[in-house]
RNA sequence: UGGCGCGUGGCUCAACGGUAGAGCACCUGACUCUGGAUCAGGGGGUUCUAGGUUCGAAUCCUAGCGCGCCAGCCA
C-alpha cells in the first residue's frame, strides 16, 4: 500500500525557467562548473507547501545540473528559533524526498567569521556603531519619498568603533543600547542602502551556540556572506528580497569573501482556501483551533503528509506549477490533481462505509459466509487480490439510497436493482424507517446466479455499490476534511484571517471497515472505493481505527446534485 | 509620492522579432463491476492601454494605467 518514502526525484523533466535558463547560460559561458544552491530555512516554524516549491526548486536545479543544494540553517535570530523546528525542517525535506548529504550548515557556524568580517568593514571606514535607539534609527531613515539623515556618530573614528562593537560582543550593553550599521548612504532611494544594520544587541541563548554570543548578524549582513562562505552560485531567494538584492552585492564587494554568490528572486506559492504565513500558522496551533502544525486541515508538510498526500504528489505539483516573477495564487485543484494522480496509481483499494445502514438480504442463508476475492488495485496487478467476507447482512452507504430517487439518480430505490461490487445483484423490496421516519434497514433479495458481479443474462445494473459484510466490519473513526477555510481567497479586503476559518473544516463520524484495514500502520493510505483516499492517522491503533480523508474521489453525481 | 519588480484564455505558465500553445478548471461524447480511472472532442485570448521602430511586435522603444514589494535592531 501506499506509504511515504523517499525515492529520488526524477531528474530534469523537460520544464524550463528562467532561472534555469540562467544557471544553463551561466555552465555554457563557464561563470560556473557546477550549480551549488542552498535551502535556508529560519528555524521559527514548520515548513509548509510554499517551502515544497522553494526546496524542490533548489534541489531540483542542483540535481538536474550535477551540482549540489545545501540545507542551511538561518538562525540569526534566537529569540525566535526553537530545536524542535530544526528537527521537523529536516524530517520534512528528507520526506520530501532530498537529501543534502553532508551538506548541512547553520548561519550560526559562521558567527565567527561573520564578526571578523564585519571588523574588517569598521576598519575600511564602511561600518560604525551607532547609539541610536530603535526609534531614533527610524526616524532619521526617512521616508519613502525623503532622504535620510546621518547618524551623528556616523563619522566615529575607527579606533572608537572597534572598541565599541568588541564591547557590545563582550557584553557590556543591554538589548537596543548600540548597533553596527553599514556606512553607505542615508540619501539612497533605495531604503535598505541607508546605513542598515548588521548586527544588534540580543541577550538570549541560542539553540546551536548558547550564549557564546550576544550580538547576532542580521539576516541582511549573514545571509551573502554565507552563501559566500558556502560557495553558492546561485542564492535563490522570493521576490520581496529583491529590494535587498543592492546590499546584498554591496557586501559581498565590500568583504574579503571566497566567493561571490548572485541572488535570484522567483514568486513564492499562493493557494487559494489556504494562508501560507508562519506567524498566522502559529497562531492557530496556539489558540488550539487545530490539533497541532501536523493537523492533515493545515498547508504544513507534516499536515500534508498526516492528511495522506503523498510526497510524489506534492513534488509534481511543485514542477507544474513552474518559476516565475510574477505574483501569483494558484488553485487548489492542481495540487489535489497531482495528489489523485498518484494516489490512483498506487493506493489499495479497500471497503469502507462512512454513513453506514443496514442492508438485509432476506433470501440469503442466514448462517452462510461466503469470501469474495477482489483486486486490491486495477491499476497495478501485481498488487494483487484479497478476500472479502460477504454475509446476509451489510452495511451500505446511506447515500447510495433514495426511497424517492432523483431524477439523474442511479442508485438503490424501492424495487431497483443494484450490483454490490465484487458479489451480487440485489433488489430492494422493503424499506424499514423508526418513528422519526428515518431509514434503519432495507430488506432486500439477491440473485445467486450473479455471484462475482455478472449476470449470466447479460443484466448491467446502471450502479455499483460498496459494502462491507455486518458481521465482519470493524468500527472505524473517520475524519473528513475540508478546507481550512470558506472562502478561496482567506482575509482578503481586510477581514480577520479568522473570520473566514471553515467551522466544518472537520467533520468527525464513525463507519465500518473491512477487516483487511484491522492494521493499518499509521501513514498508509487507502483508496475506500467510491468515496476517496484516506489515510490512516498516528492517532489510529488496532481496536480503535482512525482514518483521516485525504481527497474524495472526483464525484460527477455531486456535481449534477450541486447544479440542481 | 521615491526606488524596484510584474502585467499572455477562469487559474498558472510557454512562445526569447516571423501565422498565440500547454497543464489545471469547465463542457460534450465513448468506455467501464468505483457516477472513479482511461480515451476522444469542445468552448474560451483586441497578449493591460496608447503611440512608435520594423516587411512583420506578446516579444524592441516611449508614455500611461493597474498590481506587488521596500520606511524591523524579522527573515
Amino acid at each position: 500500500m501506499s506509504e511515504p518514502n523517499a525515492e529520488t526525484p526524477s531528474p530534469a523533466a523537460d520544464h524550463r525557467d528562467f532561472i534555469r535558463d540562467i544557471v544553463a547560460a551561466d555552465i555554457a559561458s563557464g561563470r560556473i562548473g557546477v550549480p551549488v544552491t542552498r535551502f535556508p530555512p529560519e528555524p521559527n516554524g514548520y515548513l509548509h507547501i510554499g517551502h515544497a516549491k522553494s526546496i524542490c526548486l533548489n534541489f531540483g536545479i542542483a540535481a538536474e545540473f550535477g551540482g549540489h543544494c545545501n540545507l542551511r540553517f538561518d538562525d540569526t535570530n534566537p529569540v525566535k528559533e526553537e530545536q524542535e523546528y530544526i528537527d521537523s525542517i529536516q524530517a520534512d525535506v528528507r520526506w520530501l524526498g532530498f537529501d543534502w548529504g553532508e551538506n548541512l550548515f547553520h548561519a550560526s557556524d559562521y558567527f565567527e567569521q561573520l564578526y571578523a568580517w564585519a571588523v574588517h568593514l569598521i576598519r575600511e571606514g564602511k561600518a560604525f556603531v551607532d547609539d541610536l535607539s530603535a526609534d531614533e534609527i527610524r526616524e532619521t531613515r526617512g521616508t519613502l519619498t525623503e532622504p535620510g539623515t546621518d547618524s551623528p556618530h556616523r563619522g566615529r573614528g575607527v579606533e572608537e568603533n572597534l572598541d565599541l562593537f568588541a564591547r557590545m560582543r563582550a557584553g557590556e550593553f543591554p538589548n537596543g543600547a548600540r548597533v553596527l550599521r553599514a556606512r553607505i548612504d542615508m540619501a539612497s532611494p533605495n531604503i535598505n542602502l541607508r546605513d542598515p544594520v548588521l548586527y544588534r544587541i540580543v541577550h538570549a541563548s541560542h539553540p546551536r551556540t548558547g550564549d557564546a554570543w550576544c550580538i547576532y548578524p542580521t539576516y541582511d549582513y549573514a545571509h551573502g556572506q554565507s552563501d559566500a562562505i558556502e560557495g553558492v552560485t546561485h542564492s535563490i531567494c522570493t521576490l520581496e528580497f529583491d529590494v535587498h538584492r543592492p546590499l546584498y552585492d554591496w557586501l559581498i564587494a565590500n568583504l574579503p569573501v571566497p566567493h561571490v554568490p548572485r541572488q535570484y528572486e522567483f514568486a513564492r506559492l499562493a493557494l487559494t482556501y489556504t494562508v501560507l504565513s508562519k506567524r498566522f500558522l502559529l497562531r492557530l496551533v496556539n489558540d488550539g483551533r487545530v490539533r497541532g502544525w501536523d493537523d492533515p486541515r493545515m498547508p504544513t508538510i507534516s499536515g500534508l503528509r498526516r492528511r495522506g498526500f503523498p510526497a510524489e504528489g506534492i513534488r509534481n505539483f511543485a514542477t507544474a506549477v513552474g518559476v516565475a516573477k510574477a505574483d501569483s495564487t494558484h488553485e487548489v485543484a492542481l495540487l489535489e490533481h497531482h495528489v489523485r494522480e498518484v494516489l490512483n496509481r498506487t493506493s489499495h483499494r479497500r471497503f469502507g462505509v462512512i454513513d453506514p445502514v443496514k442492508v438485509v438480504i432476506t433470501n440469503f442463508p442466514d448462517d452462510l459466509v461466503e469470501t469474495m476475492e477482489v483486486v486490491n488495485n486495477p491499476e497495478d496487478p501485481s498488487a494483487g487480490e484479497r478476500p472479502v467476507a460477504f454475509g446476509r447482512e451489510l452495511w451500505i452507504e446511506r447515500d447510495d439510497f433514495m426511497e424517492a430517487p432523483a431524477p439523474k439518480f442511479f442508485r438503490l430505490a424501492p424495487g431497483r436493482e443494484v450490483r454490490l461490487r465484487n458479489a451480487y445483484f440485489i433488489t430492494c423490496d422493503e424499506v424499514v424507517k423508526d418513528a422519526d421516519g428515518r431509514v434503519t434497514e432495507l430488506r432486500c433479495t439477491y440473485d445467486p446466479a450473479t455471484r462475482g458481479g455478472d449476470s449470466p443474462d447479460g443484466r448491467r445494473p446502471k450502479a455499483t455499490l460498496h459494502w462491507v459484510s455486518a458481521a465482519h466490519a470493524i468500527p472505524a473513526e473517520i475524519r473528513l476534511y475540508d478546507y481550512l477555510f470558506t472562502r478561496p481567497d482567506p482575509g482578503a479586503d481586510g477581514r480577520d484571517l479568522l473570520e473566514d476559518l471553515n467551522p466544518a473544516s472537520e467533520a468527525i463520524v464513525h463507519g465500518y471497515v473491512e477487516p483487511a484495514l484491522a492494521e493499518a500502520r499509521p501513514g498508509e493510505t487507502v483508496q475506500f472505493e467510491r468515496l476517496g483516499y484516506f489515510c490512516a492517522d498516528p492517532d489510529s491503533r488496532p481496536g480503535a481505527l482512525v482514518f483521516n480523508r485525504a481527497l474524495t474521489l472526483k464525484d460527477t453525481w455531486a456535481k449534477v446534485q450541486a447544479r440542481g
